[in-house]
DNA sequence: TTATAAAAAACGTTGGATATTTTTTATTTT
DNA sequence: AAAATAAAAAATATCCAACGTTTTTTATAA
């Protein structure tokens, strides 16, 4: 489930390829705009280069590789320009998202949103006193359940995917937060409490600019 | 270059399929939800299987194409509420690539909007005296080349990349209104005259909301 | 050193083959 | 006659091996 996009997806070879690319590109052991050569890939993964191929490119339309024609593939790049640019537009959707959200979201809705909440605060526990790959995905994994649920209730299937997929994006720049130990929990903590706060309140401006500040202090790398 | 990404990406056989397939789904000769058969597409289009099964891949990234583990492909449905969606997010992303463009863009800036607007008038000339496919196909491209231009100075490759992708997903929707003598090319013209005034006036607040208004209009099927 | 040519590597693609899964058709059973 | 089941057909997802092209690297000449 942590890296395969639907529950058990991974019946095909594809899915459990791009599974174990997603992850290893996410730690950084596949190094942005790191030349991904198919032969290399498929000892290292399995798979025949047909499979590979297909993998790559789904990761592509993840944003997570990227092609050029005739010359094959590459781990996307990782500039503080990219980082910057997938936060920002992270800011825009997730902002839409909840602010459709307030609109047609009801009871039930609030419902997930403390429940997403509260998974996310156990699981940050975790991660403090353990930081190691798997609670770190974990926790990672909890996080982005409770971003998703805030936008859960938009409405919109087009919008969420785009909050997966620019959340996966920013996935890299987090773990690596998180590994050198540049991650404040408690003003994370406290951060999110007052979003949800503000939503469970459905005060729109407030749970907006929550929403932002939240996502900002992660660009400045958690000041 | 019509249905094509970039320039001469038409170089390897993956590239050409996805340009005849996307060229086909959008004239609907590929209907919503028709089920894509790899060796029907091959005997239709050519290639490989494996070729044919990578550009399925990449229409799937582009939102043109949905595909089921075990189950093969099939063309993204198209109904009310798709539309709905597609053009909506649509909106969300126009008006923040136009609000950071309005920001960051000089007055080079500002001279591609007007060559682009200009360029459009002309297509809509053109595609009101002969509405045959190509002419409707460059019409949607110099549409396509104008709203890019908004976002242009937005200074966001992830933004434009965004609108890029739906735009090719209304383009469905915009080709069926044009067949079915729905648009009304005046009151386009007009808005689009009043948007661009706008921009050039650097008003943000009628900018934006001379852009929503025109992507509204295409939602309610040019009334 | 810089330019050029030769060699090696990697990419993109094809054809054919096969196990597995899904879908359709035919046959029982209730 | 409807529902359940079994058998047959179709379609999907894979793999392997091979080959022409393009890109990259290495070696050689200017």
């Amino acid at each position: 489930m942590l890296f395969s996009k639907s529950k058990s997806d991974d019946v095909t070879v594809v899915a459990m390829l791009a599974s174990a690319l997603r992850r290893d590109i996410s730690f950084g052991t596949l190094r942005p705009d790191q030349k991904l050569k198919i032969e290399e890939l498929r000892q290292r993964y399995g798979g025949s280069n047909h499979s590979m191929r297909e993998t790559l490119r789904m990761l592509g339309a993840e944003g997570l590789v990227e092609s050029t024609a005739q010359r094959g593939f590459r781990v996307t790049s990782a500039t503080e320009d990219d980082l910057r640019d997938v936060m920002q537009v992270r800011i825009e959707i997730e902002r839409t998202g909840l602010e459709w959200s307030l609109k047609h979201g009801d009871v039930h809705w609030e419902g997930r949103v403390m429940a997403a909440h509260h998974a996310l605060r156990k699981s940050e526990q975790d991660v403090r006193e353990n930081p190691d790959d798997l609670t770190a995905l974990q926790w990672d994994e909890a996080s982005r359940a409770f971003f998703a649920s805030l936008i859960e209730a938009s409405g919109s299937p087009r919008l969420i995917g785009l909050q997966q997929k620019f959340f996966d994006q920013s996935r890299r720049y987090r773990l690596a937060l998180l590994r050198e130990g540049k991650l404040d929990f408690d003003k994370r903590a406290e951060r999110q409490k007052k979003l949800v706060e503000a939503v469970l309140a459905r005060d729109t401006d407030a749970a907006l600019n929550a929403l932002t500040e939240e996502i900002e202090a992660e660009i400045r790398g958690e000041a």
